[in-house]
DNA sequence: CTGAAAGCGCTTACAG
DNA sequence: CTGAAAGCGCTTACAG
């Protein structure tokens, strides 16, 4: 059995329908240039009537742009169980929507190897503009180099890159300042992978934190595997560490969420209770935070709003550019997004 | 400061740089018709030394095709912790790379309104071919009936489209047969969301082992909350329910990860030790399966790979069309990709 | 086996 | 304010 396809209607038939010439369809598609209202009302009935909708390979090839964004991400960060890029990227997407723009979701290996992992819209030239999320190889900014393709970073940072990052400073100094409200004093950090400059922010705020209030900082209960992710696997090493100190710490910072689940795991078969025993506060607002026993006092982190400025920055990056000749050498311009403490009964 | 783009090269340069017409280039990068060895060679010496890569947008027009497949899913499945379709993205992407195509992610609500919610990638007719991965709204795919694309369902049936599956019966069956061989008879089912057409069949498999053991089903021991999606809140109240039974059952059969590990978080709690006290069995082997205490034994999905098998039956799917002009009415091509237990020390 | 030419459906100066 | 025309960079019959 067949079935005809229909064809779709272009940018002639809107044109004759309207009776005007296809340019002034042009015009009135993109919003741009001046045509009169009656002309406008005619030209928008018959593309409705027709309902047409350009056809962006044509588009792109005479606008010179692609109207595509190449959204960058290491495929380990894309599938952890925390679902943090994946909301980045739900940002993104829907401030690309607006944009009119699609957006080109890539993973790339934890160890980029420059020709071979390149991503194949770099050399298809096929993206206006590039959103990388999360620490990557520093291989890959190499190549990126050469391209003269706008870049946004996000929850990273490096070289000149513009970037939208995360107040991870001002995030971590105000959960640890609300241990020590509640009376903690002898309070233990729980951290992995320092190297991550969003991570060893957390660790500067606990450190200020404690300064500010007068407490020196007890080494042992800076708990900290550098080789590990922050993750499940090593969050369970550490929440053995953890309490294997005597005596128990009575509070624990951690340095995000997924560490902090593997803390109230451990207390609760050790019969320990939260936060009476020890008090445990994570970091980025997961969804699970609401739901673990008992729900998790963390640090709130706007994921869905990051990839949405990311997008918006990134949009302006492009528009300072005079079409394909020149680029400003980017200067760095970084936005740091605010953290909100959300208490709940873990602390 | 300024930097100059370098203009990217098209096939006139290299057609000019190895001596030959613009239609050879193109013969030899889209490797067809036949060219002779040596013209062959002359021009991929070119195309190599000007880094020639063509244009997307100027192939997309003038093949008719866009070189795009549209990737539906839901945006709660996909902010999921429990990184199933990640990992089935991952598998078309891996796949589609080497198609040289594009993948455009795009997330639907759960609730899907046609014309508000419609794909950008729809109106725009963006893609070649549709993969929609798991469950979503019926009213999705009325839209997509008039669009005359070639579609592909994962995790989902529906109508007569073709779909790559998992043969969640017998993946069942085979858990519930290990733990009877296991000498357990007081098996319990933990279940949720059982219109899922996956999820119900993992249900079947189990009565199935049931039965084929000469057992009998016990009414008390199937904990199924049908309004919850199978997640971790869910969970923590079918896990409840489970220890609320009198006597504890010895053994449980859970209809994904998930659900498994919130038995194993509960079992903990009450200080009962998995799996003298309780047997526990998942499915899907998420990663975390590996970790858990004790590690989970469960019912491996090949999720990389449905999603590759996805896109090569995409790909036949579209040669078998007449290009644009007639589609064959899709018959039911549902392939089934077979699952594996996998024994870990929670049984 | 290779080349000349039309054409894909738009955008964009440029006239008027 | 609107139209005629060139051109974006390819692919694809069609000649030869």
């Amino acid at each position: 059995m067949f079935r005809t396809v229909t064809k779709c209607s272009t940018i002639k038939d809107v044109a004759a329908e309207a009776d005007v010439a296809i340019s002034t369809v042009s015009l009135v598609t993109n919003r741009k240039g001046y045509v009169s209202p009656k002309t406008t009302t005619r030209v928008l009935q018959a593309a409705r009537k027709l309902s047409y909708s350009p056809r962006r390979a044509a588009r792109n090839l005479s606008s010179g742009r692609t109207g595509n964004i190449g959204f960058v991400v290491r495929s380990d960060h894309f599938t952890r169980s925390e679902t943090f890029y994946s909301r980045i990227f739900l940002g993104t997407e829907f401030e690309a929507d607006n944009q009119r723009w699609y957006i080109l979701l890539t993973t790339i290996p934890k160890e980029y190897v420059p020709i071979e992992h390149t991503p194949r819209f770099l050399r298809e030239r096929n993206v206006d503009g590039i959103i990388v999320a999360g620490k990557v190889d520093p291989a890959f900014f190499t190549e990126l180099e050469g391209a003269g393709i706008p870049v946004i970073l996000i929850d990273f940072e490096m070289d000149a890159y513009s970037a939208v990052v995360i107040d991870n400073l001002g995030g971590a100094r105000a959960a640890v300042e609300h241990l020590l409200d509640r009376g903690h004093s002898d309070i233990a950090f729980l951290g992995a992978d320092m190297s991550h400059p969003s991570l060893s922010e957390r660790f500067e705020g606990f450190q200020l934190a404690i300064h500010a209030a007068g407490e020196s900082l007890n080494p042992a209960r800076i708990i900290i595997e550098d080789k590990g992710e922050p993750v499940y696997k090593t969050g369970m090493v550490l929440s053995e560490r953890l309490f294997s100190c005597y005596p128990t710490p009575t509070a624990v910072f951690c340095i995000n969420d997924a560490l902090a689940f593997c803390v109230l795991d451990q207390a609760a078969r050790r019969g320990l209770h939260v936060p009476d025993d020890i008090a445990v506060v994570g970091f980025d607002d997961v969804p699970r935070a609401e739901q673990s026993h008992p729900p998790l006092t963390t640090v709130r982190v706007y994921k869905e709003q990051m990839g949405e400025l990311a997008i918006r920055y990134l949009k302006e990056q492009m528009s300072d550019l005079s079409p394909s000749q020149l680029l400003y050498d980017r200067g760095s311009h970084t936005v740091k997004v605010p953290t909100e403490l959300i208490v709940r009964a873990s602390s």
